[in-house]
DNA sequence: GCAAAAGTGTTGACTATACACCCATGC
DNA sequence: GCATGGGTGTATAGTCAACACTTTTGC
């Protein structure tokens, strides 16, 4: 390899984040509102420039604690989806985007007191036509996240710190897209060693009514195995 | 956003490529012998920048193409890993590196007909400790590979065009570092469906001796489910 | 015949699914 | 009491791991 500082034309490098949260049974993305263009108007993911001193990782801490306002987002799931660098995908210069999906529990209201627009947070299936490529970001965090769902404890970063395994079972239900069996999921859950561990005593009322559920935290798994895995949409033949 | 061209200290957007294939048995990877300093005659993965008018795939498959000489480049398995950023990961200047896994069947020669020092295959296991954070993409491309043999057919991008079950087999075996019950595997493997096709009427001799194989061909399938989970290390408890 | 490699059969254990059923709480 | 949601039991079908066995080839 051949290192020469100015031989090449500077490219800027980019974090775009899809922040996934649940409210009210459905999936909500983070989202800002464009007022400049290019798509002006138009929604898009939250993200920024990759500071010189800092990782692609840091940028995207620090992009969503200035988004959101949270601080404190030391227990939240941040993952690297993959890098988007198709020479057009900003038609005004060539952007890099490293894109992340985060996983947030109970949704904190955003306050715009970054440098972006404010940032709403918006249900899932009622996004519109976004931005640049972020279309495509959005739907591979989602599309990553059902997946990671299946063979790993990820679920539990959508609930809080305590939770009931009807709420988990929600978690499920929501991002999937499908209604599971409440006592198989149940046992499903509980027989894998690690990942919830139960809160001694602890009970809650979820709707008014009906038996208070049993609290659970999450545990230290991060592997599920065997898997637990989603219906599949294709009826498998004998 | 703000868009600034000039405002930010430039990135230097490179491309790291983990290629793996097999050969007798074992499975091996493309490195370079750097001459120069940093790291100079520590060993490398293959790379180089990306180009201004070229996305970082399309630069994964030219660099490819430079240092395997092997301009038939497209029937092989390219997968985007994950992007490196860490400030320090190149002590001269700034760069960031989308990393990919790719897959080969049988070993080209390669002839280090690109920029870089000649290419050559190194055995996994006896790679030593590579320049920059190289060992740390490698061991994350095997980790990834392995991973995605579960659940996808993926496998096959190691095999030539046809191949016997026992040659897929020993594709697994060698990635995932554990045997397999051959009966068993033969069964999961012809019971999902387009994961291999059958080739009507051909054989070949493996060992010189013994009865000759069947032969298969890649299937349009992709997933696979249920997948083919490798045995867990950890010996589940009753 | 014998060794080697491919391919088939079988059995017992485990797992998943689809339910029926009981428990605790608010109204 | 009854609706509502949490929690348990169970029977059946399906799947998987282990291993015995048969087939086809070269020597």
């Amino acid at each position: 390899m051949d290192y020469d500082k100015y031989a090449h034309e500077p490219f800027a490098v980019t974090v775009d984040l899809a922040v996934l949260t649940l409210a009210e049974g459905a999936l909500h993305v983070l989202l800002i509102e464009r007022g400049q263009e290019p798509y002006a108007g138009h929604r898009a993911l939250p993200g920024g420039f990759v500071h010189p001193d800092e990782s692609a990782e840091t940028a995207a801490r620090r992009e969503l604690a200035e988004e959101t306002g949270l601080s404190d987002v030391s227990g939240l799931h941040l993952e690297q989806l993959r890098t988007y660098s198709e020479p057009g995908r900003d038609p005004r210069m060539r952007v890099v985007s490293v894109a992340f999906a985060a996983l947030l529990p109970d949704p904190p209201e955003p306050h715009g007191g970054g440098d972006a627009a404010e940032a709403r947070w918006i249900p899932y299936d009622r996004t519109g036509p976004l931005a640049f490529d972020h279309d495509r970001i959005l739907a591979d965090a989602h599309e990553r996240v059902g997946a990671k769902f299946e063979y790993t404890c990820l679920a539990t970063a959508f609930c809080p710190p305590e939770f009931t395994l009807g709420e988990l079972q929600q978690v499920y239900e929501t991002v999937w897209g499908t209604a599971l069996d409440r006592p198989n999921f149940r046992r499903k859950v509980l027989a894998t060693p690690g990942f919830v561990e139960a809160v001694p005593g602890a009970a809650r009322l979820t709707g008014g009514r009906g038996k208070p559920a049993a609290l659970y935290r999450a545990g230290p798994a991060t592997a599920l195995h065997p898997p637990l895995l989603r219906p599949s949409p294709e009826g498998r033949p004998a």
